[in-house]
DNA sequence: CGGCATCTGATGACGTGTCATCGAATGGCC
DNA sequence: GGCCATTCGATGACACGTCATCAGATGCCG
C-alpha cells in the first residue's frame, strides 16, 4: 500500500471516528457536529451573514449553509434578519439560548480536544501539522482552516 | 487556537477536498467514493459477505452497507447470492463489468495517490503516518485501515 | 424437540454534503 | 433611466453516514 493511500484512509478514518466521538458528546445539546460548528462560529465571530459563515466553516463547503442554520433558528439558537442596507443578505446573530450553549459548546470540544492529545501522548505534533497544512493548502478549504485560526490571533 | 484543534480542522478540511477531488475523477465511470471503495476491496479480497465487507470498508463503518451495496447490484457490477449452508449470510462478487471497472477506478486512485505525494514535495510523510496511526489506533477504524494494510502484505 | 438468544442483513428516519438551479435584489454600464 | 450581469440566498435532488429497529435464519440449551 503507497504511503498516500494509507494517508487517506487514516485522514478518512479519524475524521469518521472523531465525528463520530463528537456527535455523541454533543447529543445532550441536542446539536450536530455540524450545528455546533456553526454556533461556535457565530459566537467567536460575532454577527454574520450566510455566505461569510459559510467561508468560516470547515463543514458544509460547498454551498450557502442555508438548511444548516434553518435548523438553528428553528431550534431558537440564530436569528435571523435581512440586512437593511442590501436585502439580498442575511444578518445572524446568536439568540440569548445560542450564546448559552455556545458556552457548553466550547466545554465539549475542549474535552475532545484534551482526548486527542492524551492520545498523542506527547508525541510531537507540530510536523505533522506542518504536512496537513502543506496538504491542506492546496484546497480552497485550507484557506477556511487559516482564516479561522486567524481569529484567534486577531 | 489548540494544536489539537487545528489538527481536527485540518483533519475534517483535508478528508473533504479529497472526497471532492475523488468524486470529481470518478464521475466518468458513474461512481461515488463509497461505491468505489466496495469495487476496489471485493476486486483484491475477493468474494466477501456483507458484514466482511463491512469490517474492510473505512467509510460507512457502523452498519452493513447493504443500501451502498444494493447502488452496485443495480448497476450490474456486483452479485449478490444467498449462501446455501447459512441462508443468513450474503455473498457479494463482482460481475464481469465490476471487474473491468476495477482496473479503471485503481488508475483513477493511483493519480490522486500520486498528486498527494505531489503535495508533499518531497517532504517526509512517514512521522506523520506515526501520528495520525496513533489517533486511529483509538478507534475501531484504525483497526480497519490496519486490516486494508496487511491484504497487501499477505 | 421447542423456545430463545444471537447473528445477518434490510429498512425507516434524519441530518449532512454536493451539485444544479432558481428567484430576488443590486449595481454598473450604456 | 433601463437593461443586464452579478451576487445572495433558497431549494430540489441524490447519495452517504448514522442510529434505531425489524425480520428471517441459525444454533444452543434446557
Amino acid at each position: 500500500m503507497k504511503d498516500a493511500e494509507e494517508f487517506r484512509y487514516l485522514v478518512l478514518a479519524i475524521q469518521r471516528e472523531g465525528n463520530r466521538v463528537l456527535a455523541a458528546a454533543l447529543r445532550p445539546l441536542d446539536l450536530t457536529p455540524a450545528q455546533a460548528e456553526v454556533v461556535s462560529v457565530l459566537d467567536e465571530r460575532g454577527p454574520l451573514t450566510l455566505s461569510g459563515l459559510g467561508e468560516l466553516l470547515v463543514c458544509e463547503s460547498g454551498v450557502n449553509p442555508s438548511r444548516l442554520v434553518d435548523r438553528l433558528v428553528t431550534a431558537g439558537l440564530v436569528e435571523r434578519t435581512i440586512s437593511t442596507s442590501d436585502r439580498r443578505h442575511v444578518t445572524l446573530t446568536l439568540t440569548a439560548a445560542g450564546r448559552q450553549l455556545a458556552e457548553r459548546v466550547r466545554t465539549v470540544q475542549d474535552d475532545l480536544n484534551d482526548a486527542i492529545e492524551d492520545m498523542l501522548a506527547g508525541q510531537p505534533i507540530t510536523p505533522t501539522l506542518t504536512t496537513l497544512r502543506t496538504v491542506a493548502d492546496h484546497f480552497p478549504a485550507g484557506e477556511k482552516v487559516r482564516r479561522r485560526k486567524e481569529s484567534f490571533s486577531a
